[in-house]
DNA sequence: AATTTTATTGAACAGTTGTACAATAAAATT
DNA sequence: AATTTTATTGTACAACTGTTCAATAAAATT
């Protein structure tokens, strides 16, 4: 039952810190470990104690971005604007789905390093998961349906299909807009 | 008009059966020039000469498979079975739509590498710019809505979440199973 | 407050990276 | 067949990697 040591706390920090910065001028592959530990002041030797390499940093930080996402799923609707839910459109759509690009925006700068070249899959699929195992949770009021599988991982890329869109448009599109897109596609293709 | 260098040609061939050969044991970021150059015995000069790193030799191999998958799109519909088509599922589908687990299937063992972990993103996209560009071409018999760039993103990538689970459960199922969990996971979103 | 535990440091090592350049060999052009 | 072009080689260099280890400093435990 230890707590955390005040020195790996203090350490932890300034790598963070170090990283968050390099990451403004540069893709995270590009970014060495001499380079990190320079920007952070600490050895060498210190960030190979506790990492392997610089990805592990940032999959650090992207677990506590996915808690977020997670946390944001079990929050009443209050991200949903009261246009929204007044819009007929809305009538067939479960509002939990639509949190998603509210989400994003809030964590913007973040998604636009996920979301870019360069960076391995592994994030990508950190996201799917995160988002993927949402959608069973919902769908669990039923029972888990091992034949569902292929349909959550369609929906869920779907979504992120949309993501991917509006991340190229530079994220340029209100939350509300991406949500009607939403609504429009899934018109469409129930038109098929 | 110049054709190729004979010597560029051995060169290449001799490092593109080196980087097969040694992504039988790693993953693509974890091969080293260094440890390619030592493979294919040449130089590892000549390496840089031609490229800057690893994966830019792997991004060449990667747009002859996306060649085959354009080419596919293209011809006729000999890769469904009769038995497909007799299914009434498919009244309602694109049979173009459905060519695209064929594909995969062909290169089973190279969208292995494309969809493991550790590989950059880039790869990934890629596999999305093709699926979607034919998805557009399809519907260009009309002419190209702007507005619906959102559909395409999310009808390419929601194809690509039913071949992540067919990855992830390592391709186990038919061609033709993934035809039909197509249609069934469409018949269920029109449900919705 | 004294002791134990352990995170951090600094130094050293062989191997890799990315770049540069002159020498050479091989291909293309005349 | 002679000449021009250029791909490949070998070498060199400073910086980075990944690992190991003893010394030290800082935190946790008694």
């Amino acid at each position: 039952m230890k707590a955390k040591d005040l020195r790996v706390v203090k350490t932890k920090k300034a790598i963070y810190q170090a990283l968050t910065h390099l990451l403004k001028d540069k893709l995270l592959p590009n970014i060495r470990v001499s380079e990190l530990c320079r920007e952070a002041n600490i050895n060498r030797g210190t960030f190979y104690f506790h990492y392997e390499e610089v990805g592990d940093v940032f999959k650090e930080f992207f677990e506590e971005v996915i808690l977020d996402l997670e946390e944001s799923y079990k929050e009443p609707y209050k991200y949903i604007s009261a246009q929204q839910i007044k819009s007929s459109a809305f009538k067939e759509l479960d509002p939990k789905t639509v949190r998603i690009f509210h989400h994003v925006k809030k964590y913007e700068d973040f998604y636009r390093i996920i979301l870019s070249d360069n960076v391995p899959t592994t994030y990508y699929y950190m996201f799917f998961d995160a988002i993927r195992s949402n959608f069973i949770e919902d769908s669990k009021i039923g029972k888990y349906n091992e034949s569902k599988k292929y349909l959550y991982s369609f929906l869920t890329n779907a979504i992120i299909g949309l993501i991917i869109e509006w991340h190229r448009s530079n994220f340029e599109e209100s939350v509300d807009d991406m949500n009607i897109h939403l609504v429009e596609t899934l018109n469409m293709i129930g038109k098929i």
